[in-house]
DNA sequence: TTGTAGGCGTTATCAA
DNA sequence: TTGATAACGCCTACAA
């Protein structure tokens, strides 16, 4: 039986048609219908004409259900997209970021879809980029407004979003942490050792800041903190707190990016000062420019960064200056340092949030989730100096 | 005008229907080819009937075409697949494997497309999920054997496939590195240093191995070499023709994944002896178990291990012993220290696999690129001891 | 157990 | 400049 080539609506980028399953059913002389039951296993479909259909497509060399036909007509497509704000170098040279993705994969994997990455960095319009490509849903971590922006689109278009550590009340689930608790913690560890001078190194506010000294009595700052993702907010915020409850004296400086480099140069700022004093209102003003003797880093890589310039220093750590960082990944230090921070399940993060897409995919309208963290007292925290 | 819901041929999962062109045109009250003229900016179309066409779209909250139903009529759907032999916090921990992504998601960003990332390590059959995600093209990451089968059916989809680090010979394009030249000048550096005990690290020479001593005269040491992926294979027979033509002694350990772990695991094996001797052919037998006074690991991060071995043992580097690394990232070491190792474009080796891509896609037949590296010498490689 | 019909949403072609 | 038509390749309700 001849398969005579059809008038193709389209143009043809490739002189060989693909084979598809109508061709299969031709020659295997069923109807269309009956070739995709056979061919899918589903239905009811005498073994013959079964085997007579399969071994149509093998000698034709078909290769299965075009997929993104088979998508079009059955509404899902089995891709779960990433929405990163950053290029993919910074965002996966964060070790909790990559055990983020590696659980959110996992766990995506197990419904049968793939995880599509769409950095939003590019020249393009990332609004455009997003429009174009196929997916089920989307995962946003933690993003800063313009991001928000974003979500609407997506929804109109029947796409499930779901966020990773904020935006929260963006009418999307979210998975986050208790980041408040966890930086009530780091204090109280941190108090408790007698500390009064206290830096605190912040993740980057915006995607495309500077960094720097942070003045929170300054309304810029507390703009920027405002339209800034969710995860600094709530561990600055609680900083805040956390040092006036306790009565110590603490200089926020922003990083850069989240960059063991970013870490190095934002802690040489906070241990070579001047800098602006910020006392929180009914905080003892330390004497002098002293430095502080402990620094809270918002992230694990930071962290490193910060001990990195404590060494280049001079500075012992943890008898001259304490240092703890954020996240619990596993770091590679060297001579058995290992860095008091807050253990949080990346992982599990993840898959939580791969979670929360299934559950909406179906139908239902998930809650938050909230993480527990827990404090991991390593050897970078000490007594503070002449305790 | 009453837009009726269309009696449907499947099953809606969800009870809204989306609002599509068709809608959008007879709101306008023009064909859909005049309203995805003027959507879509192509075409000519007369001002006023564009501007009608667009606030019917935008009064209906039209979301754009539907990215699965312009792929199926168009052939491309923007999405570069990437197959991944691991789980993503595995391929993710190596740097120069995310600086590879990095280069590839950013050169193939500016051709409008993604990445998919598609990890074959899951429950499920990895060839059913490749066949069944929408992909214009696929990126192979070096791989064993069992992943160049998945090719011939990629092929037969019409997708586009393109290796990095190989498979070579497999009918791809591949893009590559000069591993044999870096091999050799690794050893020639150390020969040079008068080092005549030898130690080789090997990345895992499959998926599923468990590492351990590789005896180079077993067959089955060469059967697996022959199976592996490229990267080892080329690096490892280097290895053993240098070491012959420089007349020194080599043992072979290989490692059971690209970890930190199990880099200081391996570099344990060939420390603490005993070992199988396995002395090439002319080589001079070291007296006694020896060990080697210099350490080549085929991976930057199975370097960093074996200087966390040395440590451990009380070893100085590079007075004691020698290590050499393959990669050329930025490992953050600290204390000054600098890894003698072999520079590579990783990123630049993820742009070349996307304009691989973007050649093949247009119909071109792209030949394979080889990209050159080059030995930096650091503070881990120094005269053998009593030299 | 099999076939028919219809449509998923879009876009290229061609004629008007 | 616009519109009718025909695919892109597949799947499913329903009839036979």
């Amino acid at each position: 039986m001849a398969t005579e080539a059809p008038a193709t609506g389209g143009t043809r980028r490739d002189r060989t048609r693909r084979v598809t399953l109508a061709d299969v059913a031709r020659a295997a002389g069923v109807s269309a219908s009956t070739a995709s039951l056979a061919v899918n296993g589903a239905g009811p479909v005498a073994p013959a004409t079964r085997e007579r259909v399969l071994s149509a497509a093998r000698s034709l060399g078909y290769s299965g259900p075009n997929p993104l036909a088979r998508s079009l007509r059955r509404g899902r497509c089995g891709v779960v997209a990433v929405v990163l704000g950053e290029r993919l170098a910074y965002a996966f040279s964060d070790p909790m970021m990559v055990g983020m993705l590696d659980g959110l994969a996992d766990e995506v994997g197990t419904a049968g879809s793939s995880l599509l990455l769409v950095p939003l960095s590019g020249p393009t319009g990332a609004a455009e980029r997003l429009a174009a490509l196929p997916m089920d849903a989307a995962v946003v971590d933690d993003c800063d407004a313009a991001t928000v922006d974003l979500i609407p689109a997506l929804h109109a278009r029947g796409v499930v979003v779901v966020g990773v550590d904020g935006p929260q009340g963006s009418g999307i689930p979210v998975v986050d942490l208790d980041d408040e608790a966890a930086t009530t913690a780091l204090f109280a560890h941190l108090a408790d050792l007698g500390h009064t001078r206290f830096g605190v190194i912040t993740l980057p506010l915006a995607l495309d800041t500077v960094g720097g000294p942070l003045v929170p009595a300054d309304p810029a700052t507390r703009e920027r903190l405002a339209k800034g993702a969710g995860v600094q907010r709530r561990r600055t915020l609680a900083a805040e707190e956390a040092a006036a409850r306790h009565g110590v004296s603490v200089r926020f400086v922003e990083a850069a990016r989240n960059l063991v480099d970013e870490g190095e140069r934002a802690a040489a700022t906070l241990l070579d000062g001047p800098l602006p004093e910020s006392p929180l209102p009914g905080c003892p003003r330390p004497a002098g420019d002293a430095r502080p003797t402990a620094i809270i880093a918002q992230s694990d890589v930071l962290a490193l960064g910060c001990l990195r310039a404590a060494g280049t220093r001079g500075l012992r750590v943890p008898e001259d200056l304490s240092v703890a960082g954020f996240d619990g990944v596993d770091l590679h230090l060297f001579d058995g340092t290992t860095l008091t921070t807050i253990e949080q399940p990346a992982s599990e993060k993840g898959r939580t949030a791969a979670r929360l897409v299934a559950a909406a995919l179906s139908g239902q309208q998930p809650d938050d989730v909230r993480l527990t963290t827990r404090l991991r007292v390593g050897t970078t925290t000490g007594p503070a100096p002449g305790r």
